[in-house]
DNA sequence: TTCGATAATGAACATTATGTTTGATATGAG
DNA sequence: CTCATATCAAACATAATGTTCATTATCGAA
């Protein structure tokens, strides 16, 4: 499968469209951006819009999973499990999601706070649940099935994980992330250690 | 405080775009219904509508403390905490929840599973949070303080429950209210209690 | 460097929804 | 019954969407 090179008046166009966006949502947020206003942004056409997006969401969504990768993992090496100290069964370490929410408060702030986002927000959940059920596949004893499907479980956490997050970026972040990572730990896990039947 | 009558009229209109509002939710999803519909369904003059309202949101939102109470807690009595046997220190039993979502599966679906209800989600968050710090007030032994705020807590809760909400209603229900009802004291309440400090 | 393919342009246009205004008409409250 | 006020219908201004097309600019391959 050869990968054809794509134009690049193509990529420009996409990119600055991509950031032209991205900069909207975070002045005045999702919902009032008019592709008027992303088009005079970018510096584009009109019909050049139309040329590459059905409409805005299209955009929006075309950079998801960009925007997964930063929001979830930032610009860290991410979620190794190990550490040379005990290697504690985890199945999501949230500190740096935290921590990156506290760099790009602002941005942040506009996803999760922002009308309109709902879609956006679904997404990125879905992209979390898939790394969740991974992540506790892993740590499956083998051949054990647990009681309740592990989609359950990953939307759960996934929902935890994001209803802490909009609290805490609502409350101008009380607390560092360590405290926000050690809260979502202690208020989620018990449960599903026990729901899956295994001890933490 | 003496309490004005509204005039019938008016009464009558307001009754008339509601319930047209929410019948077409039903029917093509909350972002694709437009002004023009409402008041087709309601056989109503475009002038009378923004006489009475901003526009669509305003239209739904208004109507906000109804559909939290009929969601939330049916039709039934509700959460009576007593019922002969052991009392429970139960915080929130979402049985009833589920048990009336089933009832109005289309309803629930369009408000939790469409696009742009965003706002009325979190309108319904923000009440079952209100509900839930009540009930962890009454049960927080006299004189305590828990280390977080109840905030957290009660944010925590509200989100669990409306995110295994959504999956039980995507997944068309696949396990009875009751056993939706158990999963999510038992993934819920053993991290709620621990941060608490208090034993269940 | 040239040249054919393709992308961007911009301006015009049709369409759709929003929200406002107004004077006439209907209806409820006292 | 009568007055206050709610509804009505129709017209209007505004604003955003999405499409079209002939022209111009840019790319990539030879």
């Amino acid at each position: 499968m050869q990968t054809k090179r794509v134009d690049r008046r193509v990529q420009r166009t996409r990119q600055l469209l991509s950031s032209a966006l991205m900069s909207l949502i975070v002045e005045k947020g999702y919902d009032s951006v008019t592709v008027q206003d992303i088009i005079d942004r970018a510096n584009l056409g009109r019909s050049t819009f139309y040329a590459h997006y059905q409409d805005k969401e299209d955009l929006l969504l075309s950079g998801i999973d960009e925007v997964v990768h930063s929001l979830i993992w930032g610009d860290e090496a991410s979620s190794k499990n190990e550490r040379g100290k005990e290697v504690t069964r985890r199945i999501l370490s949230t500190e740096p999601i935290f921590r990156h929410a506290q760099e790009e408060f602002r941005l942040h702030t506009a996803i999760f706070g922002g009308r309109g986002m709902d879609v956006m927000i679904k997404e990125i959940q879905y992209h979390l649940c898939s790394h969740i059920e991974e992540q506790i596949n892993q740590l499956l004893p083998e051949g054990e099935t647990p009681l309740v499907e592990l989609s359950v479980i990953s939307n759960y956490l996934a929902g935890a994980l994001l209803t802490l997050l909009v609290w805490w970026l609502e409350n101008n972040m009380p607390y560092p992330p360590e405290r926000m990572d050690a809260l979502f730990q202690e208020l989620s896990m018990p449960g599903v250690w026990s729901v899956l039947e295994l001890s933490p």
